[in-house]
DNA sequence: CATTTGACGCTCT
DNA sequence: TAGAGCGCCAAAT
């Protein structure tokens, strides 16, 4: 599991996430090499854009994905564009978690 | 080995 | 808000 129940990420995101700036589209090569019934939440990545990278070559997975969302609970208009700002996943980017003191956001 | 392509991202108009 | 232009990196041809 790599991103959490209605949580949304983008590419880029990731692709900086696992050391790799900017190099969100191996994160989409990587997705669409990735065999349909796949174990990774695959539908909760999305563009930095907050829409679904909606492509022909995706032969309707890309609506496939809409469809996932929305069963998730987040609204995806007609241009899949969803509020990726009320969703956006934060990765662990906290190895060691200083102190709780200091907790905001 | 050189080019083209692509589930991307950021900036400027 | 939408569209165009340019940068990026790995795979495919």
């Amino acid at each position: 599991m790599l991103i959490p129940f209605r949580k949304l990420a983008t590419y880029g995101q990731i692709a900086d996430w696992i050391g790799a700036h900017g190099s969100a589209r191996q994160v989409g090569w990587a997705l669409r090499r990735l065999p349909l019934p796949s174990d990774i939440p695959w539908h909760r990545v999305i563009n930095a854009k907050g829409q679904i990278s909606m492509n022909p070559s995706r032969e309707g997975s890309d609506w496939l994905q809409r469809e996932l969302l929305i069963a998730e609970g987040i609204p995806v208009d007609q241009q899949g564009r969803l509020p990726l700002r009320e969703h956006l996943w934060k990765p662990d980017l906290r190895p060691k978690p200083v102190n709780e003191s200091s907790k905001q956001n």
